[in-house]
RNA sequence: GGGCUCGUAGUGAAGCUGGCCUAUCACGCCUCCCUGUCACGGAGGAGAUCGCCGGUUCGAAUCCGGUCGGGCCCGCCA
């Protein structure tokens, strides 16, 4: 006998059927006793009658958690007895056998209470945290989304490929995890902070059109809507224009909205557009929450913010591994707009110049950032000139795509969403922490599994590192 | 690197201007009763030295210092 779901158990009145999961509740009468059953898909109402008295001692010992296997009838309940409050509550199993597939402690917290319960218990118990209804319907949205990218993307003919955890790391940007690597005695890789680099050099290497689920990890403080390990949606597009990323994106983020979340509403479309300017004078921000009702637990106020200046004054000795009197406002590899680019190919008008940068942004989150890149070496080593950088240094830490745009480089850009930022948002959570399986503590630790925890003495040894304290 | 906050039975909270605390409540747990409940109901019961260490005091859950743990924020996050 096949395992039936409980979401299908209503259509199956008359049939005897077999359920698994997890006990949720019992109400015990005497000589009836109830049992809440609860799978992935739903919870149920089994009955367990006296007349049964075999079975009906097996079921008097059943509690909480336990992990059990019913056979039974599915039969439509009465008038009076029809749970209107539960989507399983027109019908019941009539319990005929029970196996008790594992038994459980009482639970450290209830499981339906898990929403009020300190997320310190909620982490080091996650197993318990996911089995709430709370935490199922977090995790199984998180994969419709990513479901729904993955084939909207894949209709576009866009390429899934993955890239490298353990690469190299650059002076710029965000401090990173380093990896000692045993076999280059003394040198480390380091965990991506993004797979900027290898999107672009795919585009060189003809993918044309790439994306990717992609893991990131960022050695730096965390926050509500930080994790030093997080996901993005990277892609990136050869031939395309500022314009064409961003309307395939939006299109992709309103047909997220109307097919998982049609209850929700999107303020406008097309999306509003934004200056940087114009978002910082009215909004004083850069990702400004326009929202006509902050109250509104279903309203989504999409916007790009556009027009970003290329550079800005900077009065920091170094920054980003560079030494000059200018800092690019978001990364080196940006290219100016296509109106702009002489200033930058002749060192003019820095300030004035415009980059071709995107950022959408949703009820006042940076949920994602993109732009068009520069594809001829030339320009990008203009960037890193004016930045400050010395040659010795763009040698070391960019020759590899300098080199590579030298090949044949196509006109390309992409963008790049905060995964678990956008899918708190559209879940109404608080932290993205709620809507990732195994999230870590403000100061980055797994409560689980006690990560990060001390290695051997041989496994450092191995390693050829020692520890001063 | 800095600022703020929380830490009391298994869970969530109350008490915290020091003595009335022999620490209160709800849920959970255990035993018994109950044939229609659905977070069932009823009766009874167990369970906390108030995160930890030290100090002040005749007396500390309560005040002070430190420490550990959770969260929020600034810096940081190209």
């Amino acid at each position: 006998m096949t395992r039936t779901y409980i979401s299908e158990a209503p259509e199956q009145v008359g049939q005897t059927i077999e359920l698994k999961g997890w006990v949720a509740s019992r109400r015990d009468h005497g000589k009836l006793i109830f049992i809440d059953l609860r799978d992935r898909t739903g919870v149920l109402q089994v009955v367990f009658l006296g007349k049964n008295a075999e079975l009906f001692q097996q079921a008097s010992i059943l509690r909480d958690e336990f992990v059990v296997s019913i056979k039974g009838l599915v039969k439509a309940r009465g008038e009076k007895q029809i749970n209107k409050d539960v989507p399983t509550g027109s019908v019941e199993l009539v319990a005929e056998s029970l196996e008790i597939l594992n038994t459980a402690e009482t639970p450290v917290f209830e499981i339906e209470k898990a929403p009020t319960t300190s997320e310190e218990l909620r982490m080091k118990h996650r197993y318990l945290d996911m089995r709430s209804s709370r935490m199922q319907n977090n995790i199984q949205k998180r994969h419709q989304i990513i479901k729904l990218i993955r084939d909207y993307l894949d209709e576009q003919k866009f390429l899934e490929i993955e890239t490298p955890f353990l690469t190299k790391g650059t002076p710029e940007g965000a401090r990173e995890f380093i990896v000692p690597a045993r076999l280059s005695p003394g040198k480390f890789f380091v965990l991506p902070q993004s797979p900027q680099q290898f999107k672009q050099l795919l585009m060189v290497g003809g993918m044309e059109r790439y994306f990717q689920i992609a893991r990131c990890f960022r050695d730096e403080d965390t926050r509500g809507d930080r994790q030093a390990e997080f996901t993005q949606l990277d892609l990136e597009m050869s031939f395309v224009d500022q314009e064409e990323v961003m309307v395939l994106n939006e299109k992709l983020l309103i047909s997220i909205v109307e097919k998982i979340y049609p209850y929700k509403r999107i303020q406008q479309i097309p999306f509003p557009r934004i200056s940087h300017a114009e978002a910082m004078e009215k909004y004083g921000s850069d990702r400004p929450d326009i929202r006509e009702d902050k109250d509104d637990p279903n309203l989504l106020a999409f916007c790009w913010v556009v027009d970003f200046p290329m550079f800005e004054k900077t009065d920091k000795k170094e920054h980003h591994g560079a030494t000059g009197e200018w800092t690019f406002t978001h990364n080196p590899f940006s290219a100016p707009i296509p109106d702009h680019i002489q200033w930058l190919r002749n060192k003019e008008n820095i300030d004035q110049i415009t980059a071709s940068q995107y950022d959408i942004v949703l009820n006042g989150y940076e949920i994602g950032g993109g732009s068009i890149r520069s594809h001829r070496p030339d320009d990008l080593m203009k960037v890193l000139e004016i930045i400050g950088h010395s040659s010795e240094n763009i040698q070391r830490d960019f020759g590899h795509i300098l080199t590579a745009l030298r090949f044949g480089a196509p006109p390309h850009g992409g963008i790049a969403w905060g995964l678990d930022r956008l899918v708190m948002i559209l879940q109404n959570e608080p932290s993205i922490r709620d809507v990732m399986a195994f999230p870590k503590t403000g100061d980055n630790r797994d409560l689980l599994m006690d990560a990060p925890n001390d290695i051997s003495k041989k496994q450092l040894d191995d390693l050829d590192i020692s520890i001063s304290h």
